[in-house]
RNA sequence: GUGGGUGUAGCUCAGCUGGUAGAGCACCUGGUUGUGGUCCAGGAAGUCGCGGGUUCAAGUCCCGUCACUCACCCCA
């Protein structure tokens, strides 16, 4: 132990299981590979007023959840506590926009809440994320719902859910948000909740107490209020996501907790995570540029959690195949067999080959335990009988059998053994 | 921010109504002067989270504290 631990709310990655973490980037960032993404990388931080006002001033992430600080210049910068909207922020700072669209992204990274932690939430958490920009079209909407379901798909997640709902846009949601108001402002709720009708009325249709829900029976809903345009967009992003083979649950309350959203909003849920049971989501936010700046640039996203996904692997007893292990592992008795083998270690790996070796002078019999250990195919073993000969012993680790090679053809031998 | 649970060996945990610390796995050594996986024998390893109190005696009871954890809230 040191003096030291890490902070709350983060963790150490460590072997075997930071390779699963690996793994599930990597099957995510496949399919949105296949689709046309481009690869995108931001700052860890932002101005703060960047996500203050594309998250918006009104959700937890911005009020409480946010890790600020002032450099010495006095410029108050955040960690970033989600993807969208710095990647948003670094399309149009690049004028990518002004190029072919719809312009589509992808990105891996670190995202920072500070939140009480508790299982499959972290204050430092993992997500791969995509954003199609400035395209309003729904097979945008569509095509990444499909990437995602296969991401998780390809993983071997089976049970999870996407729920799917459609926020309204500028000119239809302030309509209902008003009925809603007038709704909400009849019930017998906390103080809390009562404020949060005037700021975001919407999320209160989320809230999971029982004597909240109970009184949301006959609530008015979004979907019933949708403008023609909206209600059009909703239907066809629906019956492409069904001619793909790809179920979804229509969910009426289904409110994401930033602001940007409009249209189509979608969560992906697994029961096996305990409480937090969202391992992505996203949808489209037609408004965000303009918040933040820019110009019109409708635009469509996601963001999957890596821990989660991680988790919810674990719930389904899912195994991912981790290859890549060692196939060669080098046994040198004496001095002068090290020196030899070291080089053949380096050699076998300059060929592509994976090799390892017994560091630390450790004797015989420990050397091939570690051998087996690695899991390595075959043995290279090597004393001073051996090199006198100009030969070093094969060992096929699975069958025992073992015989000498001449120390020049090693790694061609092994080389063809292994094909 | 508000509640509940748990802190004993590297890991997973046992330790009854207080009597001076244990198992399995992992690790190391030997059985095999140059051969792993199985087996056998042995070994190393713990301020029982920390501080205080009660007691002849505390891992065990009480108080405090810290950490972890789960849930509310919120979300990936």
């Amino acid at each position: 132990m040191s003096t030291f631990s890490a902070p709350k709310g983060t963790y150490d990655l460590i072997p075997p299981e930071s390779e699963t973490f690996l793994a599930v980037r990597e099957a995510i960032a496949a399919p949105l590979r296949r689709a046309g993404y481009g690869y995108i990388e931001t700052p860890g931080f932002e101005h703060t007023e960047l996500f203050a006002r594309g998250v918006g001033e009104s959700t937890d992430i911005v009020t409480k959840e946010m890790y600020t600080l002032t450099t010495k210049g006095g410029t108050e910068l955040a960690l970033r506590p989600e993807g969208t909207a710095s990647v948003l922020r670094a399309a149009l700072q690049r004028n990518l926009h002004r190029g072919a669209l719809p312009v589509k992204l992808w990105y891996s990274g670190s995202y920072y809440r500070y939140e009480r932690p508790q299982a499959g939430r972290y204050r430092h958490f993992s997500q791969v994320g995509a954003e199609a920009l400035g395209a309003e079209d729904p097979a945008l909407d569509a095509e990444l719902i499909i990437l995602a379901v296969d991401a998780y798909r390809s993983l071997g997640l089976r049970d999870f859910r996407l729920l799917l709902n459609s926020l309204g846009d500028r000119e239809c949601r302030p309509v209902y948000r008003a009925v809603l108001q007038d709704f909400l402002r009849g019930l017998d709720l906390d103080e809390e909740t009562r404020r949060r009708i005037d700021i975001n009325p919407l999320r209160v249709l989320d809230d999971k107490r029982e004597e909240v829900q109970k009184q949301l029976d006959g609530a008015p809903m979004m979907r019933d209020h949708l403008c023609d345009a909206c209600r059009e967009y909703h239907e066809q992003v629906r019956s492409l996501l069904t001619a793909a083979g790809v179920e979804f649950t229509d969910d009426p309350k289904l409110v994401r907790g930033l602001d940007y959203y409009t249209r189509t909003t979608f969560e992906f849920v697994h029961d096996g995570l305990g409480s937090q049971s969202a391992v992505g989501g996203g949808g489209r936010y037609d408004g965000l540029s303009e918040m933040i700046g820019g110009p019109a640039l409708p635009s469509v996203g996601w963001a999957l959690g890596v821990d989660r996904t991680v988790l919810a692997l674990k719930a389904e007893g899912v195994e991912i195949e981790v290859p890549a292990r060692t196939e060669v592992f080098a046994v040198p008795l004496g001095e002068e067999a090290r020196r030899a083998l070291f080089s053949v270690v380096t050699e076998l790996r300059r060929a592509g080959v994976a090799a390892d070796f017994a560091f630390g002078g450790k004797g015989m019999k420990n050397a091939m335990k570690s051998a087996n250990r690695s899991g390595a195919r075959y043995a290279v073993v090597a004393g001073e009988r051996d090199l006198a000969e100009g030969q070093v012993q094969l060992k096929d680790l699975d069958s025992g059998d073992q015989n000498p090679v001449a120390l020049e053809s090693v790694v061609t031998t092994i080389k063809e053994k292994l094909q």
